[in-house]
DNA sequence: GGAGTTTACGAATGTCGTAACTATC
DNA sequence: GATAGTTACGACATTCGTAAACTCC
């Protein structure tokens, strides 16, 4: 797991849809949905049902969602308590 | 910022020295130095002073230590929430 | 057949360990 | 000269983008 994985699964989450996900990120498609799916693997368990619109959120997916925002979050705050210096 | 340079980070404050926070991670030593180094790189300032007898927090590192802890507990909650199910 | 996701593959980037160098005591 | 940190360099692993393939309507 890194950071980039979970600023990449929350955008997907938010988009449901990787290729807008993709877009927003400013990455190709298939790089964003290698690192979901690596993601999955190193949980062992899947985080979207994909269906024929795109992903949705399953219901591992739904409990990682507000961990790895609140990841993201305190990233944010470690950054912005340096640079605020 | 990767989480495994946070992981470093926090043993070398820890170890306060190179050395040992390497053996603890199971890396080599210039390995462990060149990611505090690239992490210092990035934020624009140094993390440690260094003293003859190994590093010490630098101002700017004693306020990065609590942040860099809490990201890797909200990491850890985040895993063990997925684990638990 | 179109929208969406995944796989294949080569290129670029990053990380590692060993060995050599620097500095301080 | 011993201890501690860094730099150099080649090897290994990861990530990326383009192109092609698969799947479900």
């Amino acid at each position: 797991m890194s950071l980039q994985q979970i600023r990449y699964f929350v955008a997907v989450a938010e988009e449901e849809n990787v290729g807008r996900a993709a877009e927003r990120l400013r990455i190709a498609q298939p790089a964003l949905s290698r690192q979901i799916r690596n993601l999955e693997a190193e949980f062992g368990t899947e985080l979207f049902e994909r269906t024929s619109r795109g992903m949705r959120l399953s219901s591992s997916g739904a409990v990682f969602l507000p961990h790895a925002r609140a990841i993201l979050s305190s990233v944010e705050s470690a950054t912005a308590a340096l640079y605020k210096r």
